[in-house]
DNA sequence: TCACAGTGACTTTTT
DNA sequence: GTCACTGTGA
């Protein structure tokens, strides 16, 4: 495509956009806005038109989606954009690590530690602290890392003001580069520090990047800035794309601030605007704006709809979160008759717990669906085994892979006798008093051979079990290095992209020649070798079966990449860092379950917000910077719909396995009542204000028969709650077409109930 | 070392 | 209501 083409589709903010030169740029882009279209046309235009080497051009995004979608469409546009580097701010960080490992103290091979990995390390070092404790301290850690703070700054009692704090956060910092491995946060904190600390490393970086641009820049957070200002030099082409109305990781360490201030940060800014909503009919954009314009932190700007006006967003009010799920059942399957596809349909909601009882019904009206994002494939028991295991082959330090795996299945090492071995392991790499370290001081420290050394000290079962082990261990390291020895061809590419650093995404992982199937080879015999497909299908016959096949599925996974030491590391790494499964080949045509967190920067045609009540959507008593940032989750999720828009409010729901009456969300009351249409019912606390009811064909699910036991529940009447104790009747009238009750117990709380749903909690006393 | 039952937390959101 | 963790007993 040549340049013409593309800038000719281009608004004049667009183009001015790509266009613009010389000073660092902040794109405020808003929802629907085509703002991957100017990132994109930007680096194809630099490219083509400035004579810019591709090579010297850096994006990045936050997620590994964003990373894919911008390098497939600005390779569409500019094929030479393919050598340019489109990475997320993570893979960045541990491409730069693996560069420079040393500088950071790491072991080259390094594999990334999830929560989970980094709760069992720290929790070794400190077991007096339950698993859930140290969970917590972990977190704290990981938004501490978001801030760049170290266990030693003093800004780090904003966090936790604790001493032990501190120490915890010391003694896990120790443990972790022990291992070798980094967590998350290290990912962009160590490539700043390193950069701090060797303004070579950092020198080399700037000349190597001419152009940075960063998506989504509104998520960034404080540790990520940092980053940025090692990378730009004063040379350095910065530019920015954000919209401070769809900042939604504040609770990850987001720091709308980066974008706010962006301008006073780096002088001489040019900011553009652009306002062009191309994706949502105008009463959709309406309402989002109503519910976001009552934010007071905003830069705020004014959305104009291009595609014009459109019908109304639907507001219904389900009675409970059964009749939800068959209301949105309803309207899709009714919509289904008219031709609209299955996936022009997105159901979104606030936490992913929600997505049980569409999948249920869903599944029961033989509705095509898919949950997005939820898929913990990678978390699953089998597939963290494998992959401690792999990790373990590649790097000896990694005591948390070990502990996990040497007695899985069981060699008769138990829990003391893996302490044993990492503790004696410990005593030898890591005390300085230590006399017995034969092994010189640049050969790895490795948990295995300390083992094989202690083979003769454990008892006759252990020991069998330790010895096979250790051999399959060693078979595999053998197998790894005999491979990457003699098969120079397989390993033309040398991985982790050290020729060509564009691979972020896996449409370009390489197939490996010949027959072999690379990696997978390795993967497959793995997790023979090592017992586990046996000890998992060994476990349970139903459960066993699946857990046999998720890791084959691993291993389908790995044929991508070489049969290498590097191989092995880049596969271990895209893992960790891009745990979306590829969409199989699923239908290709069914309805989205996914959360709001999770559609930033798609789209769809019909968009059901369901679970608007208080308590869901906003989350209990949000307020203050929490509440404005639910506000903004509710815009994100408006703003997903370009032709119809519906949003749902059950009045009772169950929770923690308990009934509960629900309030409407309070942004349903943010939005004008001429905005919107309100379908069916309308609860009581919500019909002030005199909204017509109208009942259009779709609200059978609002209605209800009369209750012939009503007269049961009359006031005076003593009953009995399992939580509450016995009370009596107080008040009972209808809000809707529902019997409503008040129950004053005897230990002096006064509750709400609906007896129609929770009949079975209130037990009536006979009377005499 | 393993199986079982009792307990308590859990519902944000993700790289 | 469900899951994961803990402690007990065999």
């Amino acid at each position: 495509m040549t340049p013409e083409t593309y800038l000719s589709v281009l608004n004049s903010q667009q183009r001015e956009a790509v266009t613009h030169e010389g000073s660092p740029l902040l794109i405020l882009a808003g929802a629907g806005s085509g703002k991957t279209r100017v990132i994109t046309t930007k680096i194809a235009w630099l490219i083509a038109e400035r004579g810019v080497e591709s090579e010297s051009i850096l994006a990045v995004t936050f997620t590994n989606k964003a990373a894919r979608e911008m390098a497939e469409r600005a390779r569409r546009l500019e094929p030479r954009s393919e050598r340019s580097v489109l990475r997320t701010f993570h893979s960045f960080g541990a491409w730069f690590l693996r560069r420079n490992a040393a500088l950071a103290g790491l072991d080259s091979n390094f594999t990334i530690y999830d929560d989970d990995d980094a709760t069992t390390l720290l929790g070794k070092a400190l077991p007096a602290l339950t698993r859930q404790q140290v969970s917590a301290i972990v977190h704290r850690i990981s938004r501490a890392k978001d801030y760049c703070y170290g266990p030693d700054d003093p800004l780090l009692a904003e966090i936790d003001s604790n001493p032990d704090f501190a120490d915890a956060y010391r003694l896990y910092e120790k443990r972790l580069r022990e291992t070798g491995n980094v967590d998350f946060g290290d990912l962009i904190l160590l490539p700043v520090r390193v950069m701090n600390e060797h303004h070579e490393v950092r020198d080399r970086l700037r000349s190597r990047f001419s152009v940075v641009m960063v998506d989504e820049y509104q998520d960034s957070n404080v540790a990520q800035f940092e980053l940025l200002r090692a990378i730009t030099g004063p040379e350095t082409y910065l530019c920015v794309v954000g919209d401070d109305d769809q900042s939604i990781y504040r609770f990850r360490g987001a720091e709308v601030r980066n974008i706010l201030t962006f301008a006073d940060t780096f002088p001489g800014t040019t900011v553009i605007r652009l306002e062009q909503n191309y994706r949502s009919k105008e009463p959709i954009l309406d309402i989002a704006s109503q519910v976001v314009a009552k934010n007071e932190g905003r830069l705020g700007k004014t959305l104009v709809a291009v595609r014009g006006t459109g019908r109304k967003p639907v507001l219904v009010f389900p009675g409970s979160q059964d009749d939800e799920t068959a209301f949105c059942a309803e309207l899709i399957s009714n919509a289904r008759k008219q031709g609209v596809p299955w996936q022009d349909w997105a159901i979104l909601y606030r936490t992913n717990a929600q997505s049980l009882g569409f999948e249920t019904e869903f599944l029961h009206r033989k509705i095509p669906y898919k949950v997005v994002g939820s898929l913990k494939f990678y978390e699953r028991e089998e597939i963290k085994d494998a992959l401690a295991f792999l990790s373990l082959v590649l790097n000896g330090r990694d005591e948390v892979a070990f502990h996990r795996i040497a007695n899985k299945p069981a060699r008769g090492l138990g829990e003391v006798s893996r302490n044993r071995i990492i503790d004696e392991y410990r005593r030898d790499v890591f005390d300085p008093d230590s006399v017995s370290t034969e092994l010189g001081f640049d050969e790895h420290p490795d948990i295995i051979s300390v083992a094989a050394r202690l083979l003769e000290t454990f008892s006759k079962k252990a020991r069998s079990g330790l010895a096979e082990f250790i051999h399959v261990i060693e078979t595999m390291r053998a197998m790894l290095d005999k491979e990457a020895g003699s098969a120079a061809d397989t390993n033309a590419q040398p991985a982790a992209n050290a020729g060509n650093p564009a691979g972020a995404e896996r449409s370009t992982a390489k197939k490996p020649k010949k027959g072999a199937v690379g990696l997978a080879v390795f993967v497959d015999k793995l997790i023979d070798a090592s017992g586990l497909v046996a000890y998992h299908r060994g476990q349970d016959e139903v459960a066993g079966t699946q857990r046999v096949a998720n890791m084959q599925e691993l291993v389908n996974a790995a044929s991508l990449y070489p049969l290498s030491r590097e191989g092995l590391v880049e596969f271990l790494e895209h893992i960790e860092l891009d745990r979306s499964m590829a969409e199989d080949d699923e239908n290709p045509d069914s309805v989205t379950l996914i959360t709001v967190h999770n559609t930033k920067g798609l789209e769809f045609p019909r968009v059901i917000i369901t679970g608007l009540e208080s308590g869901i959507f906003p989350r209990d008593d949000k307020s203050g910077d929490d509440l404005e940032e639910e506000r903004r989750l509710m815009y994100v999720g408006c703003t997903r719909a370009m032709d119809e828009l519906y949003l749902t409010s059950c009045s009772v729901r169950r929770l923690y396995g308990r009934t509960e009456f629900m309030e409407p969300s309070r942004f349903l009351y943010e939005i004008d009542r001429d905005s919107i249409e309100v379908l069916g019912n309308i609860p009581r606390t919500f019909g002030i204000g005199g909204a017509t009811s109208s009942r259009g064909a779709i609200s059978s699910a609002g209605k209800m028969p009369e209750d012939p036991l009503a007269a049961q529940w009359k006031p005076g009447r003593k009953l009995f709650h399992d939580d509450y104790g016995y009370g009596i009747i107080s008040k009972a009238f209808t809000a809707g077409d529902e019997l409503v009750i008040m129950v004053q117990f005897e230990n002096g709380g006064e509750k709400r109930f609906l007896p129609k749903y929770q009949a079975h909690n209130l037990l009536l006393v006979e009377q005499d």
